[in-house]
DNA sequence: TCTTTAATGATAATGATTACTATTTCCAAA
DNA sequence: TTTGGAAATAGTAATCATTATCATTAAAGA
């Protein structure tokens, strides 16, 4: 289960530990370890998944941690999170092609009706092995109610 | 807080009791005053969202009915989530531009590289009054690995 | 080494969602 | 119309993801 640490990676962590100094971030082994995890993946993984993958070397090492450590991180753009919606399901009966704008800070969700963002045509090699049925682009911004707060 | 329903929205319902017949699901008077909540707003609410307004004239609804009755109508193509993977934050060390592809079975997230979805213009019209920070496009499909099993 | 301040770990609390089951209701067929 | 049965609902318990709290620990600059 123990992974090939790259020289990719290495560089990357090394980079990580820089940016924490200029951020003033505290370097501690848990946060090595989780950003250790990230990069060492392209599966996007959960906060419960980096927990496991890390408990194996660092059994004692909090769920809470891992979840306080990716935010901070995240805020700070070390990281970036995939889903920015991941609270709660959130539907629409609007079935007609459009997109959507969400406020980072509040999370609501605007409809963006663009012509030109409903028609992309996506490339077969894009694709890879996937049986496509369809896009949506997540366009992200500050809404005006919270930029005048 | 009650609101005005119009023409487009009855219309819209009786439509979706039409497709419903279509689709053998029962029509029942939870399902429409579901159905009837997300037609009337463009606000892409939470089921918690729509059960508190339904629970202003029919308050012996249940929670459950909600949550059951949105993933149901969802399966079917009847509305959509805007948020595929609302289930827990998943996070992405990779900074480099670049989107993501979902299976929509097993909710395996994969990279996409396609210069011509990280470089799309976007028109300030669309911004509306939105700051904008930036954008991602979701494409979505069914992997090999789902489509075989 | 010392100090102080941020970070961690453990646990409790909250919030979203799903599971379970008895009861009710839709609706097709008699 | 009535009725039988499958499907849907309500209510509650259970689970899963996340956040809050707080006492303890450890990083890093003086």
């Amino acid at each position: 289960m123990s992974e090939i640490i790259t020289e990719m990676v290495k560089e990357k962590i090394n980079e990580f530990i820089d940016r924490s100094k200029d951020l003033g971030l505290k370097v501690t082994p848990q946060r090595i370890a989780i950003y250790k995890e990230l990069a060492s993946t392209d599966q996007h993984p959960s906060t419960e998944t980096i927990y496991k993958k890390i408990k194996d070397y660092y059994p004692n090492i909090s769920l809470t941690t891992v979840y306080r450590t990716l935010e901070t991180f995240e805020k700070l753009g070390l990281i970036s999170v995939v889903n920015v919606l991941y609270n709660a399901a959130r539907y629409d009966a609007n079935l007609d092609p459009h997109n959507h704008i969400v406020c980072t800070v509040c999370k609501k969700v605007e409809d963006v009706y663009d012509a030109s963002l409903t028609t992309l045509d996506i490339s077969d090699k894009t694709l890879g092995e996937y049986q496509i049925k369809g896009y949506s682009i997540l366009l992200n911004g500050v809404c005006k109610d919270c930029r005048s707060n």
